[in-house]
DNA sequence: ATGTCATGTGACAAACTGTCATTATACGCG
DNA sequence: CGCGTATAATGACAGTTTGTCACATGACAT
């Protein structure tokens, strides 16, 4: 998290920095940006970066939090329209979040971050060190507003790991059309939209030929 | 890969350098580990390192590769035993591998593989750079061996889309192991394997309430 | 004007990476 | 044996980056 004088800078120079952030991030995976980068971008001096965040994962993790807050928000929308239909919702949900991570300004910031999010990350989606206020905060929503009985889980242990195994359909998926996309090989929308509606119905009806498809 | 150098070295002075770079990799994970710290240890000059070696990731995904061929054949002897049943077989394979990477020596080193491995990283399970002539080794070896009357898929690509699924399973899950190993909530090997059992069942006949179910 | 607290600043030490000019070693051959 | 050539070993070095810290500056209340 941010220090507090993060939050009370004027908005411009906090504006500026965020911009060099974002840009950097987008430029090269996590790993590779620099700091040195992003203050010579912003035009600010190192120390004052270090009084504003403690280290690179600490800023870039307030930009992706940015972004979670969002999808968070349609996530939720999704699940209530749906009256607790979790595989309904995810489906929504799964084309409406890959128009804005695709369509939207920061694309090829999001580019890096699915495909060089590593697994740990992706579990907890905040930095393993930090403590995350927001821990959980998506498994908690659909723990409190699915319908179960649509479900074939036996405990919300279950259910959260059911989750996990449907947001890493959608990131892979994210990751995969990134991949081809700095390869030259660019996919359309619509191709990734099918793609994780391929593997969300998979997750939900089976991608095993059931019992009575074989009376066939 | 390395270079012909590093396959031309005393058997000794190849043991001491691998030894080395295993245990750097099992102390930290891969961003953070240090090719000065493997060197320091394996007792060899920097400079010759770098005649082995291209950089950091070719030592690190020469150690990967070593256990890849061993996980490979483990596969593969699943896939013919059970005469090209895909799930049956994933369902043998990950038992099998799950103990060599949890009960066999290096157990650290694996636990950052899976804990901080990309998703770039883990579709190709080999550098993004490099040329991999293994790649989808694991994916050709399926196409021809599998039962796809077995399977709800309607082309290779969508097998490979089940496959990288189901993989992204094993790792996960033994990403979550090692999780709470490190986090001292130390689950056993049978929960371990129970939970890959229960996400690769839902992949083959649906986390969904199927239609004949509603007859209840 | 003065004290106090928050913020700004850049020089700096420590660490690491990849290179390269130089030195050492091995090996084939007259 | 002596010599030449290819291969390998070596460590000093330049170039970066990171996080810190002592000090400067500013704002504001008394």
């Amino acid at each position: 998290m941010p220090k507090p004088t993060f939050f009370r800078l004027a908005d411009e120079k906090r504006q500026r920095l965020i911009k060099a952030a974002y840009a950097e991030f987008a430029r090269v995976p996590f790993q590779t940006a620099s700091i040195s980068n992003i203050i010579r971008d912003a035009g600010i001096p190192r120390g004052s970066f270090y009084q504003y965040f403690e280290d690179k994962t600490d800023i870039f993790f307030y930009l992706l939090d940015q972004t979670r807050m969002q999808t968070t928000l349609l996530y939720e929308q999704a699940l209530k329209r749906h009256n607790g239909d979790l595989f309904a919702a995810l489906d929504e949900f799964f084309n409406a979040a890959a128009d804005v991570l695709i369509e939207g300004p920061d694309a090829e910031f999001y580019a890096n971050v699915f495909l060089y999010m590593d697994f740990q990350s992706a579990t907890h989606f905040s930095p393993s060190d930090a403590k995350p206020p927001h821990k959980k905060e998506l498994l908690r929503t659909t723990l409190s507003l699915i319908d179960r009985d649509k479900l074939v889980v036996s405990s919300d242990e279950e259910v959260g790991m059911l989750f996990r195994q449907a947001m890493w359909i959608f990131m892979q998926s994210l990751g995969h059309y990134y991949h081809r996309l700095r390869n030259g090989e660019q996919i359309s929308l619509a191709q990734l939209k099918a793609r994780m509606a391929t593997m969300l119905h998979w997750l939900q009806f089976g991608a095993g030929v059931q019992k009575e498809d074989l009376h066939d």
